[in-house]
DNA sequence: CGATATGTTGAACATTCTCAAGGGATGTGG
DNA sequence: CCACATCCCTTGAGAATGTTCAACATATCG
């Protein structure tokens, strides 16, 4: 069993806060420098491979911490061997929470993805210290909470067609919130996963993913380059037929 | 537009905290005597009638406060007209956002439905003033986002059957939660909805709603003894449908 | 180059939806 | 008390979207 105690990926090379790509998207995005130091002083990174787990559901979580770079995904295991990609954990996002021991759900690295990671005890006292963190860590959640129920309404009332349109829209406007680039702009996103994953993610088939997406090139909103980079000519075209 | 400022029915009866029926599972649930001073000082209760508008999405929200009694859900509206509920608010849960000033999908009150409802100010300075409730909010959103995720599940990789077993399951054990009853013991619930809104939160037709729950009366697994009120005479059996 | 993993396309099938009709409770007015 | 209206729910038959199963294509990597 691969946890956080137990990265099998080279010591990641460790950053300074102050250059750090997620610094104003994180948890610790409302910290004044005193904050800073004392996250500075207990983080380390970890690296995971692509396809490594991160955590099991039900593992204990000595660790909580950013997304730094790369993708993972929550996956939701049923007992009969079906499963759900319930999250994803993008550059920015958090994981793992206060004051529960426990893992809810596994998380796994979909492709090469850093994390900042914080021994619990230790986040937790700084927590305790440090109210703006606390409050930024609410308002991540209940971001969090706004982007499953919307993810709800893709699940439960889009077409295929929808599904595909709001899914490379997501990735699209996750980038311009980290870079802050123009919305409407034509873009180029990469994949964070194959499109089993995909269809895993938006409640599809693999063979559903294909044909729609063929569907999206053939009315060019997408552009595949390679498999996993897509150029999206067309954004507001593509967030029309994304639909809501 | 009917919002909590105005409440169309009759001044609800307020009572103390001491025998409120949320006591332990709402946000005030580790409160002390001295906080559960500040909060009964501010506290207003307001009642809503059966289909009546509690908030929409884009309102202001100068309120915030925990459901007493009754349900309410919450909508997420598409352009084209189709909706999705996305949430069930039942006794015990909290509305509203602090830090945030509009709300975010449309809330109604599914029956009649009374709040314990906050000034958003009060209510602010009494969250700086008293990191128990910060802290109790916190992880109610992670519970939340966790309930929400798991939801994803539901409406992504469940079939119709599986989907009404589930359902009916979340009921009784939210019951179970607030009365500390078995949860394998049969039991009585009460549906706070019609066919149509259950097939709005299951992303199902009322049809099949209404077919699914006859095949499951035909397995002995429901018990119907009105519209309303169902009875569960097995809810291991119920819960092995559900799957997960 | 051959092997394995990933992605695409095709055709038959299934679950659920749509459209349509009818049943049963509750309420209102005559 | 009955006729009628309304609302909610149930049931049926055909249609459709997406799935399943299967073959084939492409890519990556030893």
């Amino acid at each position: 069993m691969q946890n956080l105690r137990q990265p099998l990926q080279p010591r990641a090379e460790q950053h300074a806060c102050g250059d750090c790509p997620i610094r104003h998207q994180a948890v610790c995005a409302r910290c004044e420098a005193e904050d800073l130091a004392l996250l500075e002083a207990a983080k380390v990174f970890r690296r995971y491979a692509p396809g490594q787990s991160i955590l099991r559901a039900g593992d204990r979580m000595d660790f909580v911490g950013s997304v730094l770079t790369g993708a993972a995904c929550l996956m939701h295991l049923r007992p009969d061997g079906r499963s759900q990609m319930v999250g994803l954990l993008l550059p920015s996002h958090f994981l793992g929470r206060p004051g529960r021991d426990h893992a809810a759900f596994d998380v796994v690295a979909l492709e090469e993805t850093e994390l900042c990671c914080f021994r619990r005890a230790a986040f937790d006292s700084i927590l305790e210290r440090t109210p703006r963190i606390g409050q930024r860590l609410l308002d991540m959640a209940l971001d969090e909470l706004e982007a499953s129920r919307a993810w709800l309404t893709v699940l439960g009332r889009k077409t295929a067609r929808e599904k595909i349109a709001s899914y490379f829209i997501m990735l699209h406007d996750h980038d311009r919130r980290l870079d802050g680039a123009d919305r409407d702009a034509p873009s180029r996103v990469t994949l964070p996963m194959t499109r089993e994953q995909m269809a895993d993610h938006l409640d599809l088939t693999m063979e559903t993913v294909s044909r729609q997406v063929t569907a999206l090139r053939g009315d060019g909103l997408l552009q595949p380059v390679s498999a996993r980079v897509v150029d999206l000519p067309d954004p507001p075209g593509l967030r029309a037929v994304a639909g809501g």
